[in-house]
DNA sequence: GTGAAAGCGCTAACAC
DNA sequence: GTGTTAGCGCTTTCAC
């Protein structure tokens, strides 16, 4: 037979090397790797003879090979924390685009909303040895995050970190929090509550946004917040919290869209509509939430540039050889759609 | 001299090697590296003192060395083709868990929807050296696909490739089609449309599982075939189309879900009404079809176990040596909801 | 322009 | 049990 037994069956079926190459062309090593980088130095036959043979052998550069002698990969690692939910879809998306812009390929890993799955889908990112790392709405610790910091050029999206190790790319949810309950406010709701998000990036000071907004406008006596998440089935059950207590609210902000579409279907299995009975505000704008059918009153977030921005910080981290921390914090909107209303004149 | 100055500033700022490691613990290199890899024929003092070392300096063993000289890398990549539609997520859960359970790390990257992007996308995994490849939705020539099976282990999901390289894990997309029709005709619908998938995956199947139907139902001069796409922008221009024709029809099966939402939105603006007017069913059956507000009839599809499936037929090719091709095809079901109903009294 | 040689960080024989 | 040695496939000086 041609080719002997191959040592073990687990490994992969040996592919062509740039000996391989150089042979079949005729030439040396390091004339293959030269017209693989695309040197210009490299007589015209030569570059023809070269390209033949990598067309017939079906030859593939090996990314570990050159990695190992150049230090660097010209790759970044994303950890995203939830690719189920709708607004990561958009953040991936800008990270995508201006990696690609700025010559960096991207690398995908997610922890299924799991602390310790994130933990290791980023071990194996820098054990890789990416050139910079992208954390995208990440449920870890942030001692953990900025050790990651310490090791790798590194920047956090939708968590606002504070260490002298990462730069932080995150919407002001404060903020955003603050606008919700001035958004009903307005509309003459003073019973507004709030079903959190548990440890869900951010959540924190959506929360606290709610709770300072309350105050300021003198309805402390009102904050009532429950625990929920950022997926439907929180939303559920925060909602049926809140059913469960006497007075109801006349208004109630979702930590996010998905947490809101899990409260909505609660409260009309309840008999209640939304917003005659009971007004209803998410977070993140995401598709859902613009669906004519659902059309969610949300708090918007610029997630497309928000990915890119953080793209361009990693990199002036990685190329440009920055290291003081910057933290940007973009402002978040609000879309007024159907689900929030004026107060409900009799009470309940 | 020991350390002089770093060659470029983009280069990594040198991370400890397995040799940092032996010398602070005082042991030799293999020393580390059977420590490392958890062999058992290592003195107890020597381990600690080599987890210290390890401790001590961060130190996190190099994937690329370690592949290089494996020829292994333990590693899936999965090209995922769009990842802002929530059916992927589902698929990504089922091929996380199970690559897990088998000891395998999971690369993603995606195409964004674009057949030279997800080439790329590809090329870069490959270029890896992952172990195994694993296409979910691709919208790539089949002959380029055949391609990358020639140098990998490929599992295509939701395509049904026929060559001799790959495997393929598919949903019965032809059979989804029929049942869509089916569904409608016993509701005495007889103008039934469809809007297409485009490039989409199985959408070819989908359109041909439709006209099949109407056929065999007697229905052939009735059938209605407009252009359309997995999102929901082409699902609105699909149902522009149908609308600026006469007869309207009674039915529309939407090639997925979210051109269902695009139809559905289109429909409504028009003053139609949805199902009294005029039916409609979606494909996949996503967690937005199941929103009590859209309540969307819709075809099933098994994404996370279908997820789980293709990462078990590409473990067979990568550690058990498989190389005929298998194609699975998974039975779809139909979820009724609210968007079918019986066929308008009078006509339009 | 082109080739030879060294070495990136690691594992895998094989000695001891 | 532990250390030594030889590469894995590539880039990168440095000669020619």
């Amino acid at each position: 037979m041609p080719t002997s037994k191959k040592k073990r069956g687990s490994a992969q079926p040996k592919k062509p090397t740039i000996l391989d190459v150089a042979r079949r062309a005729g030439v040396s090593k390091s004339l293959v790797s030269l017209v693989i980088r695309g040197d210009a130095r490299v007589g015209p036959a030569n570059r023809a003879a070269v390209l033949a043979a990598v067309a017939e052998l079906d030859y593939r550069p090996n990314a570990m090979a050159r990695g190992l002698v150049q230090r660097r990969t010209r790759m970044v690692g994303v950890m995203v924390s939830d690719l189920t939910n709708p607004f990561f879809g958009d953040v991936v998306s800008g990270i995508q685009l201006q990696a690609r812009e700025l010559g960096y390929r991207v690398l995908f890993s997610t922890g299924d909303r799991q602390q310790e799955l994130e933990v290791e889908a980023i071990e194996g990112l820098l054990e890789l040895r990416v050139d910079g790392l992208l954390l995208a709405g990440p449920r870890i610790e942030f001692e953990t995050i900025a050790g990651f910091g310490r090791s790798v050029p590194l920047v956090v999206l939708h968590r606002p970190t504070t260490d002298d190790w990462s730069d932080s790319v995150t919407n002001d949810d404060f903020a955003g929090g603050r606008i919700a309950v001035e958004h009903c406010a307005s509309l003459g709701h003073t019973r507004i509550a709030h079903i959190d998000g548990g440890i869900g990036a951010g959540a924190e000071a959506r929360r606290e946004g709610y709770e300072e907004a309350m105050r300021h406008l003198g309805l402390e006596k009102h904050i009532q917040v429950v625990r929920g998440g950022y997926t439907e089935k929180p939303g559920r059950q925060g909602a049926q919290e809140l059913l469960s207590k006497r007075p109801l609210p006349s208004a109630v902000f979702a930590a996010n869209d998905l947490c809101a579409i899990g409260a909505l279907n609660t409260f009309e299995e309840a008999g209640l509509s939304v917003p005659e009975d009971i007004s209803l505000l998410g977070y993140d704008n995401t598709s859902v939430a613009a669906l004519r059918h659902v059309s969610l009153t949300s708090v918007h977030q610029q997630s497309v540039r928000m990915g890119r921005m953080a793209v361009d910080r990693l990199f002036e981290r990685i190329d440009k050889g920055r290291t003081e921390p910057i933290h940007d914090v973009v402002s978040p909107s609000l879309v007024v759609r159907d689900t929030t209303g004026p107060v409900p004149s009799r009470g309940n």
